[in-house]
DNA sequence: TGGTTATTTTGAACAGGTTCAAAATTTCCC
DNA sequence: GGGAAATTTTGAACCTGTTCAAAATAACCA
């Protein structure tokens, strides 16, 4: 049956990675060898290269499943608050507790920072987990009554995921205990962000709309979804 | 003669890195290969480790000797132009076009966003060339007369530096014709970064000014030079 | 069931960055 | 000048990510 042999070929995948994070956990990405994490899971290399393109893609691997996993934590997040800052603190919160434990795991995805490599962050290879994520920041946008211009709107939550994506960089390399550093960067900033929006209303600062609008624009192309 | 044979070893040294910018003209960095640069400048491979640390070493040199070649004409923007608008356009317009011929050689230095990796733009390391590039920015702040909040003032050179970084990056990855999109990119948030330094002179702003600087210090730690 | 095809697994081979002990050369000092 | 010490140069060896042709296994179908 082809529902079985997807099952099993699914299960060694499965096996391979388990022993790629186990493996990454003792020493670091870096120090983790694919003969070491093969051997570990009981496989030759090849087999790993059978199921993974990369060792890289191992961490990707990593990275798509806790996507999955903290699915249902966001979704609570986004159904027990109401106000924009209440919502990005959640999402953000429930990253950083979901990664915790693997944090510098993630240092071996933001070392592509070409978005001709597939593994970087804004590669079409990549575009399906991008948008997940970035769809939670529209849903966190959508009914929290927002008086933003409406040229800006559409690119609100791109921007927010971008701003995301900073943060997690910043909290990656981030060697202060507990990642306090992270923290205090995590709350100015978005007292920034929420008092941005907030002066974005005034009249005064249409122009700024204007030329802020025009930028996103030319960066991200047309504002529909 | 000690200054004979630091003069040598300094030939040695400049053959090897000659060879390998040739090198990585030709293939690119990625396809070029140790030993064809070793064997381009007429030595072997383990004298080009002699030399340089590792093959990323040998663009991070060549950014550094590019760092000496721009400093005349970078002092004749700052000399021949007075308003901020100008220096920055200026600056960073020198910068384009000095690495214009081996933009994707960059690319290789983008790669470590690790502050712990000796190469990373953030490091202790590249510490040295960092400021030196700052510097620029200082002098292109001082005597331009900038109605900004004072507590702000004393990190704006970073930030500039870091707003230059970043044009740097997306340059380096901008695949449209002449890197159009970068130049539009530069337009747009140059202008917008100028109306929010006139705007942040206004009494409205102060709430967020406060925050700004509160952020900034925490962040780059002690505003004193 | 038995043969054929598709999937999975293997591990040796490859390529390239890096190391290092030894050799060659230069410097230094008596 | 000559011998010790420092500097420079060598290239084979190492390690690791990756490939690939062949072998093993599973799925499919007559």
């Amino acid at each position: 049956m082809s529902q079985r042999t997807t099952s099993k070929s699914e299960q060694t995948r499965e096996r391979i990675l388990t022993a790629a994070l186990k493996v990454f956990c003792e020493h670091g990405f870096e120090a983790a060898s694919m003969r070491e994490i093969a051997s570990a899971s009981g496989m030759a290399v090849g087999a790993a290269y059978y199921y993974f393109d990369s060792k890289d893609a191992l961490a990707m691997a990593f990275y798509q499943k806790a996507q999955e996993e903290m699915g249902p934590a966001l979704d609570l997040v986004l159904a027990t608050s109401g106000t924009l800052e209440q919502r990005l603190k959640g999402i953000i919160r429930v990253k950083f507790e979901h990664f915790a434990p693997n944090r510098t795991l993630l240092a071996a995805l933001s070392a592509h920072s070409d978005p001709h490599h597939p593994l970087s962050p804004f590669s079409p290879e990549t575009a399906v987990i991008r948008d997940r994520d970035i769809a939670y920041f529209t849903r966190a946008v959508a009914d929290s009554q927002l008086r933003l211009p409406g040229s800006i709107h559409p690119y609100l939550p791109r921007l927010l995921w971008l701003y995301q994506m900073g943060l997690i960089w910043f909290w990656v390399f981030d060697d202060s205990l507990g990642q306090e550093r992270t923290q205090n960067l995590f709350d100015k900033t978005l007292s920034i962000l929420l008092l941005m929006i907030r002066l974005a209303a005034l009249p005064l600062m249409r122009p700024l709309d204007r030329r802020v609008a025009d930028l996103l624009h030319s960066v991200f192309g047309e504002p529909g979804r």
